[in-house]
DNA sequence: GTAGTATATTAGAATAAACTAATATACTGA
DNA sequence: TCAGTATATTAGTTTATTCTAATATACTAC
């Protein structure tokens, strides 16, 4: 008489509820931070920027938003996100700022982008 | 003469722009396909729902209902998406619609969530 | 200092996403 | 056929995302 469960199936693998709480909670820290790293990806746009770090190894604000034909405060914005979501890094080089990958995360982006 | 540029930088790599421009083209569909794809997986519950069909071959709506702690409807509309993105497939088996990995996209998700 | 340039930030509008609650569909078994 | 169960769908609300337009910041060069 569980009435915590969705449906009234006879045959109720509560092991496999059971288990499989425990593989999300196992480890439900790196799974949400994929989640958000997803979420950064899931943009056309931002994924374009990242595929194209992972060519050449900066640009500023301009060429992206020469490349990507679009305004500057999009796409400054969009490098916001990435930079909060430790994909980038910026540097300031007089009064350009260039973004670039942070090597940390080369290996992994790569083999989520062009794998 | 350039006024299509974003800013007036005198040291603009006009072989950049091109060559990033063309870089993105060369593969659009499949670049869009990944932001489609990293777009479903962005979001916390359908993550979770195919990190655990990485690990059971098939569960129900009311399994995952019970898994997550979720109502049964999100999860139904999560499962839509995700069947609609080709991620998983259902099959019914009597009352009970049964959802699995699409086996073509094991390995990709694998790398993608696990590796 | 001032003017000009590159970039960032903000506020606001439009759009999309994710839930709730209610209802519809499709199957089972008497 | 009818009652019951599992799932899907729909409409509506809330919240998040992404852009635009305007403005702010920070540097350069005079």
């Amino acid at each position: 008489m569980n009435n915590t469960l969705s449906c009234c199936r006879i045959e109720i693998d509560e092991d496999l509820i059971g288990s499989a709480k425990a593989l999300l909670e196992s480890d439900d820290n790196a799974l949400m931070q994929k989640a958000k790293l997803f979420s950064l990806l899931g943009n056309d746009i931002r994924l374009k920027i990242v595929r194209l770090f992972l060519c050449y190894e900066k640009m500023c604000v301009c060429d992206l938003a020469d490349v990507l034909a679009m305004k500057q405060s999009p796409i400054s914005q969009h490098l916001r996100k990435l930079k909060d979501g430790e994909v980038l890094n910026s540097k300031r080089d007089g009064m350009t700022i260039f973004y670039s990958l942070q090597e940390s995360k080369r290996e992994t982006l790569s083999k989520i982008i062009e794998g």
